[in-house]
DNA sequence: ATTTGGTTTTGACTTAAGTCAAAGGGTTCG
DNA sequence: CGAACCCTTTGACTTAAGTCAAAACCAAAT
């Protein structure tokens, strides 16, 4: 049911039944398998996406290749707001485009798309979801900022070692004791999410290893020694 | 006269006289030199800022001391506002912290400071307010985008010739008949913003004027051939 | 079970950009 | 005016991380 589906959006909590019921017919649900391109950057901007179920990558690709992926957006996660608001308050204009490409990572990735003029209208009537939204973006340019800064300012060791904390951190899973954690994407995916390549990640990973700080398998990477590793990360 | 100067800021624009008069009251101007700190990143954080003369850099720095400016704040805009939505309809917390470094690069740099509290108050109840602090935050994150993209996707020479080439579309100026730009910050600086060091920086624009694309005098570039910059900053 | 295709790792090599040190320039200030 | 300071440039050198190519690994699909 696309309703209850909303209802878990942030920036839809607190909308009355009958706005939800008139969102519920604007809004457009697909559904997508693993490696699905949902938009290129190139393409007019039709409205920005909300993530149901599976997993989205928004990335951009450089002209010899190399991929760069800026966020990565689970379960009742929104993406590609931004361009909502070119020019708020004139006329919504047709050469809008998406700001980056997205792709979906898994099979069965649901998404919701929710059309912009009529979001507009939506959103200059409801204060409410205002400040919903406000609050998403300080999220995301808070999250943007941690990202130019650990590109920027750190080398590939600290940026995965620093990845693997803060992924356990929020999902603090164990594994025989250790803290852990499980990769949701390949680590193609995570290299190019780290700003670097898969063979750097490897031999990132082996040499962390190494060190006795980590046990990788497969996706699975144990936590051996959290002190150093927080060493190593700043 | 403070209220002036709030009037050209983005997002008090269609502000009543009562509510700008209001808005006066609370704000708090402050002047600073050269080289100030406006604040750092480990301060708590009272609100945010906006430029009324002079530049402000927004950086961070590294461990090892390297740094990287974020944004460049010219007159009215505003930085700062971020944390001002962390957890936004909670309760504002005490333990809040400047997202980044803040420090004054031209001497007499005016700002004013707006305080948190006060201001939530005054959005919660404003719906023009929130949609332009949505819009400027729309803004932001395009620009953040755009600079992850360069600093991720791009070497130093494709940044530095995007650099000169933005420079002179966002302020077309000319020079002897040709396009130009001047820097109105140091090349240090400037290296930091492009993610890499003056050395860098420096050889840089030396190849690229050795090759006759540009011409380098102290802080004005003069672009000698337009169509081969653009080839090289892609 | 075997093929197929993608992902991950390893090895050998290259290179862009950083480090370190020193020399020029230019500006401000006593 | 000269000293002090910062900014910028240059040269010599190092190194982290990228490239290219191949092998190993793994999982889905016939």
């Amino acid at each position: 049911m696309i309703s209850d589906d909303l209802k878990k959006v942030y920036i839809f909590t607190g909308l009355s039944d009958e706005e939800l019921d008139e969102l519920t017919k604007i809004v457009r649900p697909k559904t997508f398998k693993k490696g699905d391109i949902i938009f290129f950057d190139t393409e007019p901007y039709l409205g920005f996406y909300i993530t149901i179920t599976g997993l989205v990558k928004i990335y951009k690709i450089s002209k010899d290749g190399r991929e760069h992926i800026l966020h990565l957006i689970s379960s009742f996660n929104t993406f590609a707001e931004v361009p909502l608001f070119e020019n708020f308050g004139e006329e919504f204009e047709d050469s809008f485009r998406y700001p980056a490409n997205a792709m979906a990572l898994e099979d069965d990735t649901k998404v919701i798309l929710v059309p912009a003029r009529k979001f507009r209208k939506l959103l200059e009537n409801n204060i409410k979801i205002c400040i919903k939204m406000i609050s998403g973006f300080a999220k995301r340019l808070k999250h943007l900022n941690h990202h130019i800064e650990e590109i920027t300012l750190k080398n590939v060791t600290k940026r995965v070692a620093s990845f693997i904390l803060t992924a356990n951190k929020k999902d603090p899973q164990k594994l025989n004791g250790l803290p852990a954690i499980t990769l949701n994407v390949s680590k193609n995916d995570l290299a190019a999410y780290l700003g670097t390549i898969p063979e750097t990640l490897s031999r990132t990973l082996k040499k962390l290893q190494d060190e006795g700080m980590i046990n990788v398998e497969g996706k699975n990477i144990k936590i051996e020694d959290i002190e150093r590793l927080k060493d190593s990360a700043v």
